[in-house]
DNA sequence: ACATTGACTGCTA
DNA sequence: ATAGCAGCCAATG
């Protein structure tokens, strides 16, 4: 586990519920400008363990990266019980993208 | 220790 | 508008 990871683990605890952030998003927060990749592997590994709220984690497009068979329906009813509305597959970042502001991040001590 | 693999993204054609 | 590709780097075998 380095730092980065565990700023990213701390980043998804923050994401409010019935909002959702992007994998991007979350990487350029933990310092990564393009760490995409990571913020996903480590939301994999460590889901568990830090009982984080992967769900709402989505890609840049809104839209669940989950296959049909590996967790998607899952993910889009966990969603849908904390009120993100979905459109044809497809979550309008517009009105439930999670703009986290300073005092959010305050609680990841610096 | 080395190679491969991603729950991705943004730029380029 | 759509498709292809390089970059990112922690985990896993």
């Amino acid at each position: 586990m380095t730092d980065t990871s565990q700023l990213i683990i701390e980043i998804i605890k923050l994401i409010p519920k019935g909002k959702v952030s992007t994998y991007g998003r979350i990487g350029k927060l933990a310092g990564l400008q393009r760490g995409a990749r990571q913020v996903a592997r480590i939301l994999h590994t460590c889901t568990t363990k830090h009982n984080l709220p992967w769900q709402r984690v989505v890609n840049a497009k809104g839209m669940i990266s989950l296959s049909k068979n590996g967790g998607y329906h899952i993910q889009k009813e966990l969603l849908q019980k904390e009120g993100v509305k979905f459109i044809n597959e497809r979550i309008p970042l517009e009105n439930y993208l999670w703009e986290p502001d300073n005092n959010d991040l305050l609680d990841i001590d610096f």
